[in-house]
DNA sequence: TAGAAAACATTCCAATTGGAAGGTAAGTTC
DNA sequence: GAACTTACCTTCCAATTGGAATGTTTTCTA
């Protein structure tokens, strides 16, 4: 959701010195950004702190209220910008995966890879905030959806199934069950069963594909 | 859902006027307790004060500290309530259900009773504030895992089968599907496709247990 | 190059937080 | 029934919170 961008390109216009307003502004907003995405999965949303946000990002406290007038418009910022993280790190993986017959297997491990690492605590500490916060949970929504999306696209092309109805359920029943393992995962539970369980699900949706 | 109610005995002691000091004791200490439940429900970990929890037991300050010294204290104390609490949710739940062939269709829709209502959503608040605190998450696990355990006998004894470490595996996968979907729930997600997932899930499961 | 505007910095504040201190009443024990 | 213990209440405080007000620097535009 596009917030307003006074002026127009963020091209590359820095090449002397100086720097641009546009090229100014985006870089606080970055590491304003980044600094919120830092404090959730360190001390989570409760200890979270604008104060200590803008310490972290070397930010002064007008400068965050310049660009994010309340706390509720920074963590609204914050998803959508960890979610197009964390969809750049998926497809990252993707990339790096090697290709092979064994696609469903590569598809739930890369699926896994991008809804359990770090980033997606973050989002994890969002969610469960938006729970009791309507505007975060307006926020949010829209751009999780988005992410399921393209995720399921890239699912798809990658395992080169056909799109069908099928398929989708599959995909969405890999998707809940690889976030409540990386809930697990997070208050620590035992990580060798998690992987046997990731490894019967494998099985699973195999047998069960093939059908 | 039980909050506070200042003036009410747990058990009949109370015909005639006087309570023994365990029975008072024990008293503030559940109304301390659900309040909390019904904080953590309603406003998130966030912004749970102890200063509302007080005012919804309808306990004093000092009360609060007498029982539980520090906010941890009480928080530690309130997930064991809580799991009593589900746990109880569970086994009701499993009492009323009709018998019959589908033990499998049936255990699952006991887990997804259990592990999906309002009280999950109170754990789910303190397990991710629990993974930025130490304390917290030290006194969650013991209690998680007894829940855990707990529910695993009562699924394998109502679905009849024999406790082989398949079962056991097909459980887990079972539990944290229904995570993931309660989470699903929590923000919004639509309400047909998860009961679609969890009939897809049924079915795989009675396909996979039969082989 | 003057001045408008955006980006940023400093300082302050009312409100709320968790926790401590100190006092009172009720129950228990001998 | 007196000493003692437990349960409870009132009041207070230092720290932190999110946000507003106001001042300064930098970039853009005419």
């Amino acid at each position: 959701m596009g917030s307003a961008e006074p002026s127009k390109d963020t091209s590359e216009r820095g090449v002397r010195g100086h720097r641009t307003q546009a090229e100014r502004s985006a870089h606080t907003r970055a590491a304003l950004l980044d600094a919120t995405i830092d404090c959730l999965i360190e001390l989570g949303y409760a200890r979270t702190s604008v104060h200590e946000i803008c310490a972290r990002a070397g930010v002064s406290k007008g400068a965050q209220q310049h660009h994010f007038t309340t706390k509720a418009d920074l963590m609204a910022a914050a998803v959508e910008h960890l979610t197009h993280r964390i969809g750049e790190e998926i497809v990252d993986a993707a990339g790096s995966l090697p290709p092979g017959p064994q696609r469903v297997e590569r598809g739930v491990e890369l699926l896994w890879q991008g809804f359990s690492g770090t980033l997606s605590a973050a989002v994890m500490e969002l969610w469960v905030a938006a729970r009791t916060d309507a505007e975060l949970k307006a926020a949010i929504r829209p751009v999780d959806r988005a992410l399921g999306k393209s995720t399921l696209a890239l699912f798809t092309s990658l395992t080169g199934e056909s799109p069908s109805e099928r398929t989708e359920t599959l995909f969405w029943l890999t998707v809940n069950l690889i976030r409540g393992l990386a809930l697990d995962a997070e208050i620590g539970g035992d990580a060798v069963r998690r992987k046997q369980l990731l490894e019967e699900w494998k099985r699973i949706l195999v047998g069960t594909e093939a059908r």
